[in-house]
DNA sequence: CCAGACGTTGTT
DNA sequence: GTCTGG
DNA sequence: CCAGACGTTGTT
DNA sequence: GTCTGG
């Protein structure tokens, strides 16, 4: 599953990355500890006289469907499972027409504590996630727009978002049996069944990310800033040919 | 027909 | 909004 | 995901 | 124990 992430890049930088048409003028600050309710970016696509237009935006992680009457179903609707996604009423309509990239540079997982010295409760440790070669992440997501009960259908509309799951696969089933669907970054257009297994690497870091009132880089330790394999980065170059197709997956 | 649910995770 | 259960 | 709260009244 | 907030 995925419950938390970083993503500490400028939105401008982001939208040269992903290819976008429009970036929105809102600039997030730089995180290491995202978790569900906060703002975030996520990349859609819309149709615009025939032609899809490819746009960089702000929403809230977690989604609400338009038809809860509280916004608080949001904070436990961060995830969906890609094995009932289409189906499930509160996320079938953003299935079908509302999918989106969300955009990190690496997410945590955690391993349950060691057992201690009676009394002595121990924190769970976390782990950071990367795809190796690269600094930035897609996940599959899907994102659906809401409106409190009984606010005029013209009054502004709040943007949510959420990720969807899988079954963990290579280095990263060794931490948790869930994992957030990675779509290659040129391969956007592949259905969730057929998207190519990414590299994972994963990395201890402290116990201080378990907190949401704690951020900054020093979460990353070492790893922060990414130093990326060159030989990844070469062949992440290559495959760019791949990008035709713009529909996300 | 109306009322009520609609979700994931981890843990036991 | 839409489906399920009663 | 984990951490932290979990409640009401009256008074300032 | 369970829900809410971040």
């Amino acid at each position: 599953m995925c419950g938390r992430y970083a993503l500490t890049a400028d939105k401008d930088a982001l939208a040269l990355e992903f290819e976008v048409d429009a970036t929105t003028d809102v600039q997030l600050p730089p995180r290491w500890n995202i978790a569900p309710t906060s703002d975030i970016y996520i990349v859609r696509e819309r149709q615009e006289g025939g032609q899809r237009v490819r746009e960089l935006v702000v929403a809230r992680w977690g989604l609400i469907p338009a038809w809860a009457k509280e916004e608080s179903i949001g904070a436990r609707l961060a995830n969906a499972r890609a094995e009932t996604v289409a189906e499930k009423p509160a996320f079938r309509g953003s299935f079908a027409k509302r999918r989106c990239l969300v955009l990190c540079d690496g997410w945590y997982e955690w391993l349950p504590a060691q057992p201690a010295r009676a009394g002595v409760r121990q924190p769970k440790q976390p782990y950071l996630m990367t795809v190796t070669g690269r600094q930035h992440v897609a996940f599959a997501g899907l994102y659906e727009w809401w409106r409190e009960p009984g606010t005029p259908a013209d009054a502004p509309a709040l943007l949510t978002a959420n990720l969807i799951t899988t079954d963990a696969v290579g280095v990263a089933a060794q931490v948790h049996d869930r994992m957030p669907v990675l779509l290659d970054h040129h391969a956007w257009s592949r259905a969730i069944s057929d998207l190519p297994e990414q590299p994972v690497a994963i990395r201890p870091v402290t116990t201080d990310v378990n907190s949401v009132r704690n951020d900054g880089a020093y979460l990353w330790g070492e790893f922060f800033p990414p130093t990326l394999d060159p030989s990844a980065v070469a062949e992440a170059e290559i495959s760019d040919q791949d990008s035709q197709d713009q529909t996300l997956f």
